[in-house]
DNA sequence: ACTATACATTGATGATCATCAATACGTTGC
DNA sequence: GCAACGTATTGATGATCATCAATGTATAGT
């Protein structure tokens, strides 16, 4: 079941602007959840340094060690975190990264 | 006990910039893990917020709604992470925010 | 010294999560 | 239709974690 297609909706505002309330914490906090682990991590950066800006899983199983479902779980997190999209084509999966989704993270963090 | 002193040694590069290895995406992850949890997130926001860019820990536990162990160990793991630097003056405990910390997170999502 | 206060630590518990084996689903080619 | 392949889902398990009550450790005031 997708765990949340819109956490963090965050529009603005960064942790250093004012104090969070609780909703908006829990936004937050669900966001980072997704980037706090290595083979997200791994993931996403594979697929942004991917030759088209795009990246099949076929060939993200095997550099991580990991099993094809375990790859596939957490390809569907990011997904559902809006920080990749997925495309179907025939057998394959391709998957992008979403800038934007990036860059509302890193605005949370913003001096 | 500490959970690491130095997570996330990063001094350069982005999720975007090239692949991860094992180690650097550990210590990623673990950096965004503490990031990861709504009340760290609120602690950090109230601390960074605060008056004269410090907060007194015995103003953080009401508006929190949490006990004061639990809230002290937030603290705690924030320090560990290198995000607050904590003083003890008399009775009391001050935090404040470390900017570059955040900001080397926040180039961690860099484009 | 004694008490009260502020904070940290310990120990235990329930919840969440990463992982894999097995299975199901959808597509391609024969 | 059938077999092979790539991917997603299910179910189960061990690990990690947030939380609190109880306790420990300082510091300040009387």
């Amino acid at each position: 079941m997708a765990i949340d297609v819109t956490p963090f909706a965050g529009c603005c505002g960064s942790v250093t602007d004012t104090a969070l309330d609780e909703g908006a914490a829990g936004e937050l906090a669900a966001a980072f959840k997704v980037l706090a682990d290595p083979v997200r991590l791994r993931l996403l950066s594979m697929v942004a340094t991917a030759p088209a800006g795009e990246a099949c899983a076929c060939d993200l199983v095997l550099p991580l060690g990991r099993s094809q479902p375990t790859v596939s779980h957490h390809l569907t997190m990011l997904v559902d975190a809006g920080l990749l999209t997925r495309e179907r084509r025939g057998k394959w999966a391709w998957y992008r990264v979403v800038p934007e989704r990036l860059a509302l993270l890193r605005d949370a963090l913003a001096p």
